[in-house]
DNA sequence: CAGGCTCATTAGCCTTGCTAAGGATATGCT
DNA sequence: AGCATATCCTTAGCAAGGCTAATGAGCCTG
């Protein structure tokens, strides 16, 4: 077996075309590009759960927890538990739901709005600054790989 | 501001071509679809960290616990609890590193190689059925996409 | 050879996942 | 109507896996 190897691990090997195979590096590059993306968040920031909630809120509008939880396919306490430290932010708020009274609607207020803006904006220049030096052309591939992969995953 | 919104969201807008936009829509993308690669584990299969942490061994041969710390942006205790978990499950193990008796070198045992194969070809199932639904041009594109998101995140 | 440095580990905290269980409200059946 | 069941959120308690601070072993430099 390998004894001590190299200090630079090998090249990349190239991506295949089959579905197989391009799962296999596909699917690494996903994990390391957001992995790498997490690691820019400045630590006094909002967690992930938290802000993938307030996003989710600024895009799609009020939602009870049961909603919450299920499109981001997590258990209706886990959601209970990040609602509340939102709500203890004053970044969100709970409100009665409209004729079903067992359930809740949370909405962001003014504040959460503010943020979830700020935060994007700030999550994104990193990423901004890297693709700045990529060619046009190799932006296109991105672009168009987006529009894939939003389709390939779609919830 | 919206009320009750529509029960579908919105359908995406396109994907804009430059940097700071095609950063916020790539990243979302991103997020997103390593989110729903991370749901389709199964319940009893490795964590994420034990995983990464086996594949690394995998592909890179032994490498000390501060280094396999580095490699996943984690601090050495963090890294310290994984290998252990691993040592536990019998999928690797530590052994004296050569000329430096501080250090540990961690390496797969033949279980953790088998293991992490398996894994690999379990998780890739999924996403490998989704590409094949895909035309050849838009494997083309993500084939591409995923050259270009390696050197854009490399280390 | 003494002091300081590096590496791994331990201890202890926090967040965030989970399941199990509980309380309030809605619904459906008789 | 009245009672049983279902649904929805929440509480309680556990486990995993981040983190920092502190410890101990081994290396190295002056």
């Amino acid at each position: 077996m390998s004894e001590r190897p190299p200090e630079r691990p090998p090249e990349y090997p190239p991506v295949p075309r089959g579905p197989a195979g391009l799962a296999a590096e596909l699917r690494t590059a996903l994990m390391r590009s957001t992995r790498r993306l997490r690691a820019m968040k400045s630590d006094d920031d909002l967690s992930d759960a938290q802000f993938s909630v307030l996003a989710l809120l600024d895009r799609c509008g009020p939602r009870t927890p049961g909603e919450l939880a299920e499109a981001e396919h997590v258990q209706p306490p886990s959601m209970t538990r990040t609602v509340a430290s939102l709500v203890e932010r004053g970044l969100a708020e709970r409100g009665d739901h409209p004729g079903d009274r067992r359930q809740v609607l949370v909405r962001l207020t003014p504040a959460g709005r503010t943020t979830v803006e700020e935060t994007r904006r700030r999550r994104d220049a990193w990423l901004a600054r890297q693709l700045a030096g990529l060619t046009p052309a190799e932006r296109e591939v991105l672009a168009r790989a987006t529009e894939i992969l939003r389709r390939v995953v779609a919830p």
